[in-house]
DNA sequence: CATCAACCTGATCA
DNA sequence: ATGATCAGGTTGA
């Protein structure tokens, strides 16, 4: 499976995973991975074949993929030969949601900061690192939580987690929507608008053509295709431009402005 | 439906 | 050093 482990851990789509030499570490469920790029591939110790494969997504046919993005648009075509390898992560859909709610209105650096202060807070100890907490971590100890600098993002990362504990909310049963539904299912949780919607749309339930737009992305649609406007109007202009793959598309404009910075 | 202030923290600028 | 300014999505008026 083709990979480009730099691109695809430290593009922002996951916030876990920390480069410790030619190292990447990070946490899978309770399993402490890591992972080291090989020519052609790369090497896993921690986790099963199976689970890296299926957090990898690698039933994408990633040179498919980069062909027929690149076919709709010559400058996404540019990134895609600089960056084969960059791959949609499938992240666990309770830890995905939680973490995009907590993502809202912060930047990458703030945002691992507050994602690993809830890990140390309130997960499970593996030794060295810390598992990503469930919902009932979180309530059984969230006394302490305002240690964790979540600022407005603690209270709805809290009732989340009691909506998603005593099953008021049911993020399995989302799985089985197309893009528009599980987008729409979505934006009913307090703290998620478009934009998180769109990103746990992508990297949680596989919806490949949805095409967040972040303050990055807004302005690159507007220089380099000349799209401005609501939400609404350059997210679907992605979508219109790049087709059903329109999220991989969407990985590469973020990833080539995350090296300019 | 569109606009816009308010929300919280950390980084960067005067 | 200290205060002003800015970056970053969602909500609700």
């Amino acid at each position: 499976m083709e990979v480009d482990l730099d691109a695809t851990l430290g593009c922002g789509q996951a916030h876990r995973w920390k480069k410790d030499g030619d190292l990447w570490k990070g946490v899978l469920g309770n399993d402490k991975v890591e992972l080291l790029q090989r020519d052609g591939g790369f090497l896993c110790e921690g986790c099963s074949e199976e689970r890296i494969k299926r957090y990898f997504r690698s039933e994408d046919d990633l040179p498919a993929i980069m062909e027929e993005i690149s076919g709709k648009d010559a400058y996404v075509a540019g990134l895609a030969a600089a960056c084969p390898g960059l791959r949609i992560l499938r992240q666990d859909l309770w830890e995905c949601t939680a973490t995009y709610i907590l993502a809202t209105n912060a930047n990458v650096k703030r945002i691992a900061k507050m994602v690993e202060s809830v890990c140390v807070m309130f997960g499970t100890d593996l030794g060295g690192a810390y598992s990503f907490p469930t919902p009932r971590q979180i309530l059984d100890g969230c006394g302490s939580i305002g240690e964790c600098r979540l600022g407005y993002r603690e209270g709805r990362f809290v009732e989340f987690a009691e909506k998603v504990e005593n099953g008021t909310y049911d993020l399995a049963s989302l799985e089985e929507l197309d893009y528009e539904g599980c987008v729409k299912e979505l934006k009913k949780i307090n703290g998620i608008g478009p934009k998180v919607a769109d990103c746990t749309a992508i990297f949680a339930y596989g919806h490949l053509e949805a095409f967040p737009v972040d303050a990055r992305i807004s302005r690159s649609m507007k220089e380099v295709y000349g799209v401005e406007g609501s939400y609404e109007d350059v997210s679907s202009a992605g979508r219109r431009i790049f087709g059903r793959y329109a999220g991989y598309a969407q990985e590469l404009l973020y990833h080539s402005l995350s090296i300019i910075l």
